[in-house]
DNA sequence: GCAAAAGTGTTTACAGTACACCCATGG
DNA sequence: CCATGGGTGTACTGTAAACACTTTTGC
């Protein structure tokens, strides 16, 4: 490589990965406190350099879990942010991907240059100074997540296996941060057929147990292909 | 900077600017024929490595004027591909922008390692085998347009300041590649209110000279904000 | 007066919204 | 038997979709 060229290949570049998590009531966002400058023990996404050697999209999972012991998450990308001055140690490049996951389901356990790793209410995030841009960066992500949530049937990772509608219905709440009319949004969710009756009802509730439901795959995959829109 | 972390400042990062316009029948799509190594005379999008002193977002409409004479187009990020293989002279990270313009409007002059720039039909450039995964690329962004047009007044730039109602119903015909219904769609678009009848009449035409009409700027706005869905 | 595109209204069907009471269970 | 959340139906309103003829101009 000439050296005219070799002027260009000098950025670096780094993944920040959004996590958004559901726990049945919260919509909260996983971030983890650094060790290491820059920004030493402030919060921040859970996000590193990449190596040279590696894919773009392939290695969000590979940092994730690195910091937090979170593994096999599905990303979507979101944005690539590049001000000159993002970051202190030089030209560094973010791309953001963001998921959304049930916190239940998944353990955390910080490590490398992570100290501690922790679900933070939405709310409560917005509060701190985080590390970078990435006040910025969240912001736009909870924006994507908002705007996904109205396009198709947020997955598999949501809530558990078998659900309320109640449940489903708190969890739209949460991320749309509105109230809905009970009746209505069964009569609408029911009405796409994605979701699949069980025969099995919520067991140890003082109060009258509800159906669990399922996700009808094909059903889903169907409506995802035809561009699936969902306006409550 | 020590040696460890040097070895992540290896990357280059380019732009490639996906500019669709509309003629007042077809949506195209610029491209430019490179005469320089790597795909050298073959056709591509309009691109280039950032220079490491420029903000990213601010470089697209640079790296467009250099290659096609065009310039201050308002761009909209896109989408970061970032494949290990996807440039042959090493890793070579690139965000894609898209916009939208009045062809008619603009003069195209190729010059730096542009030796042509020239307007495509959409079907014709997806026949052609363009540089480096830009094929890919300007799949994922037309998809993008598609997307936009249903949740956004796409703007000022698209037709003359005054237009008629038939040319915005063709616009939106060629995006979406589907025919739409005369009376159902000025019901719908007027009915939005963003669009202003102006006393001026088509001249010059062999037949009923259409109304002219301009956008509402301040309206318009408003709709932005709101997040407008226009579900043709 | 003819060719060519502009312009206009009504009916029908479906989806969204608002709203209040009974049901099944645990304790 | 009471507290708790689960579960349901109807009437009203507004928007989407289908559809055909008259108007105005240039030539």
């Amino acid at each position: 490589m000439n050296k005219e060229l070799l002027h260009y290949f000098t950025f670096a570049l780094s993944i920040d990965c959004v996590v958004f998590g559901f726990d049945g009531t919260d919509l909260k966002i996983l971030l983890i406190e650094r060790n290491e400058i820059p920004f030493k023990n402030q919060w921040a996404l859970p996000g590193d350099l990449l190596d040279p050697k590696e894919d773009l999209d392939d290695s969000v999972n590979f940092i994730l879990k690195k910091l937090t012991g979170l593994s096999d998450l599905f990303f979507e990308q979101v944005e690539t942010f590049g001000d000159i001055n993002r970051h202190p140690l030089g030209r560094v490049i973010t791309t953001s991907y963001f998921t959304l996951v049930n916190i239940n389901k998944y353990e955390v356990n910080p490590s490398s240059f992570a100290s501690k790793a922790k679900w933070w209410k939405i709310e409560d995030a917005n509060e701190l100074k985080l590390a970078f841009d990435h006040n910025l960066i969240l912001d736009k992500c909870f924006k994507k997540l908002q705007d996904s949530i109205r396009t198709r049937p947020i997955g598999f990772e949501l809530i558990n296996h078998k659900f309320t509608l109640t449940e489903l219905q708190t969890l739209y709440e949460a991320i749309l941060n509105i109230k809905l009319d009970t009746r209505n949004f069964r009569k609408k969710i029911l009405q796409k057929k994605f979701l699949r009756e069980t025969d099995t009802l919520q067991s140890n509730v003082s109060h009258r147990p509800a159906k669990l439901y399922t996700f009808d795959i094909d059903r889903y995959e169907l409506l995802k292909k035809q561009g699936f829109s969902f306006e409550v």
